[in-house]
DNA sequence: CTAGGGCTAGGC
DNA sequence: GCCTAGCCCTAG
């Protein structure tokens, strides 16, 4: 372990050290730093979310230094997106969510320009979608193979479909060509593999600066504002800490405590599950109101902070770090600026301490468990000796992928591939000439209906799914998936478990005299009807059901 | 959504 | 093996 060379944030402040292992970075040291202020705070974290082979927890870390009521602007957001997604790329770690990250980055810019992308935006587009593409390379053949299925297969064609079509850009076609024929020939798959990641990083980097045109990542709001700010709260809202029933200053404390309780399980609440993770609330909050500080949209009608209601539904127990209430408004500002500085140097290089305890498990490498079925049944030897099947209908599993093309020249995929491959390049292919969407039928026969949304799932896109990590023990961690093998054969399997034939079940007394009345008063073929009007009665029985039965019932008569 | 043919489990 | 009730599939 090494101290690496202090890092330089723009505006050039003191800062923190990286710590590093075999030249990776696993930590932050910032106990050598004598004062903090808040634009020390800014600028470190800034320089930390910019930073593409940090670990998340250093960036968890770097954020339990904020009070939470730090103001969070839409360009820290899109920040964090693109940290994440500088993550996924730099540590080669390719998945759909890396694109699906970027594409909110794509709804937070629709959101504020309301306008076509931008050149900017289609450049870094194109490039997050050739460095994926290039990593899966570098990882092995069939990562490859199934990843120019996924995002230049299925997704391009999706998008070419979507309102996102504009997206798609003449470089966007060179670059799926080009991996096209790296699909092909093996020999070109080595002039694709070495992609400057570098560039790419700056591309996006560009297209961010260029959407926020360089606000400040960072508000200029001192600390002194926010202790201004809690006290304002409490002026507005009319509820003194009298009233609150906790004694006065009660605001105070209720601000230091957020601050102190802003742990592992908190901060995983309120940046891990409000940013990162898809459907979450929280998350919709931040995204549909960018204009909201983090304390407003954590403010309930009562005006009371919800992140308090969230510290104290958490797992984790803070009572003790709190301070009993006799000291003065003035003391407490000291302590909570204290509290401040020794939290963010205490938390900053625990987290070092941390990486240096706990090396990152390897996100490829799936478990045991996660190859385990229900049954109890291994899955890996499941693929094993199915992968020969799956390989009619994927490109994805089976041995070296390269040997399967060559030999199954007629691959449906690949088929519909050359085709899409053989329309002009200028030309972005109409989909009214195929009938169906890409991506479902015509690309792999499979079933399914096509997606309102690129962000809706494609259940056809995966042979391998992407689930929540597990979180560990005295650990910060982001929102990291974790693969989970998935035979194809799998997949079918799936489908035959949801249309299975379901238990046979008698028709009672009682529904037949319902069905009978209803007749009569419905008429008969007014199923749907009939069984709206006695949804009680006819529990678990479908409009057919009562079709059936009646074709029965008038049958024996 | 409905109608009608086909399939299947269960009883005899 | 046959019959039937209940369930499934799919064309229109």
């Amino acid at each position: 372990m090494a101290d690496a060379p202090a890092p330089e944030p723009q505006n050039s402040k003191p800062s923190a050290s990286f710590v590093t292992t075999s030249g990776r970075v696993t930590g932050l040291d910032v106990s050598h730093i004598q004062t903090w202020d808040n634009n020390t705070a800014s600028s470190t974290l800034e320089f930390i979310l910019r930073q593409p082979a940090i670990p998340d927890f250093v960036v968890n870390a770097a954020f339990l230094a904020l009070p939470l009521s730090y103001p969070i602007s839409p360009r820290l957001k899109t920040a964090i997106l693109f940290r994440r997604l500088a993550s996924d790329l730099a540590l080669r770690s390719v998945s759909e969510k890396t694109l699906e990250i970027f594409e909110l980055i794509e709804e937070l810019d629709r959101e504020t320009r309301k306008s076509r992308p931008s050149q900017a935006m289609k450049s870094a587009y194109c490039a997050v979608a050739s460095s994926c593409t290039a990593a899966a390379l570098r990882q092995n053949v069939d990562a490859f193979l199934d990843c120019f299925h996924r995002i230049w297969v299925l997704r391009f064609s999706d998008i070419e479909k979507s309102p996102a079509a504009a997206l798609i850009s003449e470089e966007l076609y060179e670059v799926r060509n080009i991996f096209w024929e790296a699909v092909k020939d093996p020999e070109i798959r080595g002039l694709v593999e070495n992609m400057d990641l570098e560039e790419t990083l700056d591309l996006v980097r560009d297209y961010l600066e260029q959407v926020w045109n360089m606000e400040p990542l960072f508000p200029d709001i001192a600390i002194d504002e926010i202790v201004e700010d809690s006290q304002a709260r409490r002026e507005n809202t009319g509820l003194s800490g009298f009233q609150l029933g906790k004694g006065e200053g009660l605001a105070i404390n209720v601000e230091e405590q957020q601050f102190l309780k802003s742990s592992d399980s908190y901060m995983q609440r309120v940046v891990q599950d409000t940013v990162l993770n898809p459907g979450n609330k929280a998350r919709e909050l931040l995204v549909e109101n960018p204009e909201k500080t983090c304390g407003e949209q954590f403010k309930g009608n009562d005006g009371l902070d919800r992140s308090i209601e969230l510290v104290s539904n958490s797992e984790i127990g803070f009572g003790d770090t709190r301070t009993e209430g006799k000291e003065t408004d003035c003391d407490k500002e000291k302590t909570i600026r204290s509290n401040h500085q020794r939290m963010m140097q205490s938390t900053l290089l625990d987290a070092a301490n941390k990486a240096i305890e706990s090396p990152a498990k390897n996100p490829e490498e799936p478990c045991d468990e996660e190859l385990r079925g229900n049954d109890g049944h291994h899955r890996r030897d499941e693929m094993a000796s199915t992968s020969a099947v799956g390989a009619q209908d994927t490109i994805t599993m089976g041995n070296e992928a390269g040997t399967v093309l060559e030999k199954h020249p007629d691959l449906s995929c690949l088929q519909k591939m050359e085709e899409i491959h053989s329309t002009s390049v200028e030309k972005v292919p109409d989909s009214s000439h195929h009938g169906e969407n890409y991506s479902t039928k015509n690309i792999c026969n499979a079933d399914s209906l096509p997606r309102s949304s690129l962000m809706e799932k494609n259940q056809t896109a995966h042979t391998f799914e992407w689930t929540d990590s597990p979180l560990q023990e005295g650990r910060l961690r982001l929102h990291t998936p974790e693969r989970k093998a998935r035979s194809p054969l799998k997949l079918i399997d799936d489908d035959r478990k949801l249309t299975k034939r379901r238990k046979i079940r008698k028709w009672t007394l009682l529904e037949e005299d319902t069905l009978r009345t209803a007749v009569t008063k419905y008429g008969k073929g007014s199923w749907k009807l009939i069984l709206g009007a006695n949804l009680t009665v006819f529990e678990e029985r479908t409009e057919v059901d009562l079709k059936d039965k009646w074709r029965n019932m008038t049958r024996n008569n």
